[in-house]
DNA sequence: CCTTGACCTTACCATGATGGGAAGCACTAT
DNA sequence: ATAGTGCTTCCCATCATGGTAAGGTCAAGG
């Protein structure tokens, strides 16, 4: 099977397939005389399995965890579900971080009358500061940085 | 003020600040003889804003709208709160889309007992693929792709 | 006056996962 | 034989941020 065709049953794009391949998260395919991959139905399973595990948002790090443990058969289900957990903590903790930023934005567009005039208590917040002192005086809800954010993963 | 004092009063980073002006959000700051680049209590207040923005999440295209309309004195409102609501769009949609990669994943982790025996429901889903097909065999929620996730901002 | 330490400057590299594109070779169907 | 599609490798870009290195500057104290 080609790479193309690999891409297609498995849902992983070519692209990507060459990149787990060169990061080492997938083993070596074989070639054909002429260099091209080949790909068996294994490989292809351990592809869908590289993409589902993507879609449930697990980093390739994480992957590569789940992957070795898939394969050892004398794995304990509780490291598994460890992985699990953690990641649904993760993800968890990144929603209560953006639900904070809707908060604030929701408070601060409901404020905001949103017709012809200058007036914005939206612009009037942001450009206010907000100090880190001991008494906010604006509303402050959402303590995260978007950095922080896309930190996670 | 030096750069150190105008990102301690701001909360922005020397190195961010940099980068700000590298990219043109912020005008060119000025410099001293030797090179040094000074602040004044004006630009400070731009970075505060820049930084407020930042931890409600706003990517640096979204905040250079906000800055050119928190200068416009002219503005309509309702730019600002498109703005802000479109914000909190994209947050609701990544939030649900996580939410989707949670329940998946709990309904999951439920499954696995945890112990030290090698059977698990996690890898089992995860191995076996979840076909495109009209049914799905396995638990189906999460459609969104952690690339997708990301894709946004 | 000289040293020390803290701070500034620029320039380059790295992150994580992905896409895009170019140049060149291989395969398939007409 | 030729056209078209698909494969190969290699390099670049993303986005916002941090790290590091080499070198210049400033303020305080001996």
């Amino acid at each position: 099977m080609n790479i193309g065709e690999a891409a297609k049953a498995s849902g992983v794009s070519a692209k990507m397939i060459r990149y787990y391949e060169s990061i080492h998260l997938i083993p070596t395919a074989g070639r054909t005389g002429s260099g091209y991959r080949v790909y068996s139905a294994t490989e292809v399973q351990m592809l869908r399995f590289i993409r589902r595990s993507r879609d449930l948002g697990f980093s390739v790090e994480k992957i590569e965890e789940l992957l070795a443990l898939w394969r050892d058969r004398t794995r304990q289900s509780a490291d598994v579900k460890r992985l699990a957990t953690d990641q649904i903590d993760g993800l968890e903790r990144k929603v209560r971080e953006m639900q904070a930023m809707i908060d604030t934005l929701r408070h601060l567009a409901d404020a905001c009358c949103g017709d012809h005039r200058p007036d914005c208590p939206i612009l009037a917040d942001l450009g206010q500061g907000t100090e880190p002192g001991p008494v906010g005086k604006s509303i402050q809800t959402a303590k995260a940085t978007a950095a922080q954010l896309s930190a996670f993963r």
